[in-house]
DNA sequence: GGCCTTCTGTACTGGCCGGTCCAAATGCTA
DNA sequence: TAGCATTTGGACCGGCCAGTACAGAAGGCC
């Protein structure tokens, strides 16, 4: 819809979405009322139509919003290394937990989405996609330097990195418990 | 709620199972209204809730149903061998196609209950310990006859597998690609 | 200050949906 | 056929929810 052309306008529209990234990720995006951001988000309903066309235009700019924080959160780490990569399947363990096992921003919204509309679940698709790049570089990068086998595709290596992690999300929260990721990772 | 006394109650109740399960691996859970439901089994709300004292209680029923259609097509298989397991994964691989990448009719529900309640997550989780526990025995049996490493304990490999599965089903969904499950498995 | 764009508050609507209720039909047993 | 348990039809209700309408405030620019 329209974008914001005031700094304040940015910081309102900001605020819905991270408001609604934090309720659908935690209710989920069919569980989660356009009222129940708006609350959380302390703004009004001509707020959000002024930004979102749709409560299906929100939750896309929800996925794009979750991308963001796994990509900066993944940036502090040097995947490119055992140790760096260690250290981040390490982080996504720790946050899984402390987050209370509501498994993986991303993933949970894809499969929701998956089932809601071919829009939503292309948006989804992209943004695994967009994750799975940053992997294939940092493999490639480690395929160059010899840490790993020279006939091991990137790409696929990265494919199936995420598949693990989503997979170890999956069953992590569905059972509560770490030991599904730890195993996985 | 009541158990059905006669075998037409019985099978009406199957078949509202039946068609719930259908439309909510189609459409999400919550995607999925009760007179959908009615509609597609051809059933009045009374009958529903005759046999179900809600729908959260109708959504337990079709995890179950699911579950026991998962591990029936899985029986064909012999899995404690290297071909046998091979030729499932296949089967895996076939149907998630032919049904048109809608995922695993267990992991996409149990993502979107988890998210519910902590009765229908515990009930998801259920299943899958159900489900990881046939691949413990197979994989238990393949280790006896030496066919895998001794060191390798059967309950991790067979969580591992299953979130190796879940994992390809959820990028595949997500991408309406096979690649990622081949990749996976 | 005057004017235009951007932003915001809120009441309202139409539709859907889970769940209730009660009366009636159906089948079983004798 | 009577009498009982089981099963069924379907109208109805209250609540929720996405989206609309419209009036008004705030802010930037001259």
């Amino acid at each position: 819809m329209h974008e914001p052309k005031t700094q304040r306008g940015q910081a309102r529209r900001a605020a819905i979405v991270e408001a609604a990234a934090a309720l659908m990720y935690e209710r989920g995006v069919r569980g989660t009322s356009i009222e129940d951001v708006l609350d959380a988000a302390e703004a009004g309903k001509s707020q959000l139509y002024h930004y979102f066309s749709s409560k299906d235009d929100l939750s896309a700019a929800v996925v794009d919003h979750q991308l963001a924080q796994v990509l900066g959160a993944q940036q502090e780490f040097r995947l490119d290394t055992w140790n760096g990569l260690r250290a981040w399947f390490d982080a996504l363990l720790e946050g899984q937990q402390s987050r209370g096992f509501r498994g993986c921003p991303i993933g949970s919204l894809a499969v929701e989405m998956s089932a809601m509309s071919p829009e939503l679940r292309a948006r989804a698709a992209e943004a695994f996609r967009h994750w799975q790049r940053t992997l294939e570089r940092a493999f490639a990068s480690m395929r160059k330097r010899g840490l790993i086998d020279a006939d091991a595709l990137p790409d696929d290596l990265a494919q199936v990195t995420l598949a693990a992690i989503q997979g170890g999300y999956l069953l992590s929260t569905a059972e509560q418990d770490l030991q599904p990721m730890v195993r996985s990772l």
